[in-house]
DNA sequence: TTCACCTATAAGAAAATTCTTACATGTGAA
DNA sequence: TTCACATGTAAGAATTTTCTTATAGGTGAA
């Protein structure tokens, strides 16, 4: 399972990855099992920019996991599935999160990008 | 306990709210105890207009509630307080908020606005 | 009256996100 | 070769979000 204490950037990185109604929708739909960029496009009713797009945001933020693998006829697809995640959102959970925030504390400067 | 099974659509306004650093220090300071507007600005250090803006924001997403009252030098006071959600988030969980999706969906059309 | 508090909103700049269109690569099969 | 698949990226428009500044109203006390 993945992280069950994040820390408050991870935090704010998955919610905003979910608080998107495609997005949401393409968890679920990878939650019922996985698929390829091209197939998942068609599905959803998307453009494969589109959802490679966000495909990439859900990756980077860690709820979902991408494969590069050959089919038999030899051509690269790229599957995705979902991690398994589970987090939970209780006011002190969120409390005890944001006291790992780095961005946008006016206290010690906002928003300094984090090197490397 | 505030909803523990959202709609799709109440559940992405909630991770919208959420997913910003400064309205999570908001809710995390709220969840220590109520508080009024200026005080929380100041303590925060955010201008007034900006944390009004971020607090109808996180009152609109049901998880703070704002109360307009009179102190006892008569001054009007509007205190917020975190609502006691309690979110859990995973692949399934997901998939059946996915469900109820009212917006951004192809094949229903997108984003018909709900009217009233 | 003027000051120090409290509330709220409007207007516009700035920045980030979302989406489209176009392009480039590769494979195997007709 | 050309077609039908698969992958990816880049550029710009359109939209939304974030933030600042300015404005307006209220109370009580000096």
């Amino acid at each position: 399972m993945t992280t069950a204490r994040p820390t408050g950037d991870e935090l704010v990185a998955m919610l905003a990855a979910l608080a998107n109604p495609l997005r949401l929708r393409i968890v679920a739909r990878l939650a019922g099992g996985r698929d390829y960029v091209s197939r998942l496009a068609r599905e959803i009713g998307v453009s494969r920019p589109l959802l490679h797009m966000h495909l990439q945001r859900l990756e980077a933020a860690g709820l979902i996991v991408g494969t590069l693998e050959l089919s038999e006829d030899g051509k690269a697809m790229k599957y995705y599935e979902v991690a398994d995640f589970d987090l939970r959102l209780t006011p002190s959970v969120l409390a005890e999160a944001a006291e790992t925030l780095t961005r946008s504390d006016p206290e010690k400067g906002p928003a300094r990008k984090e090197q490397s």
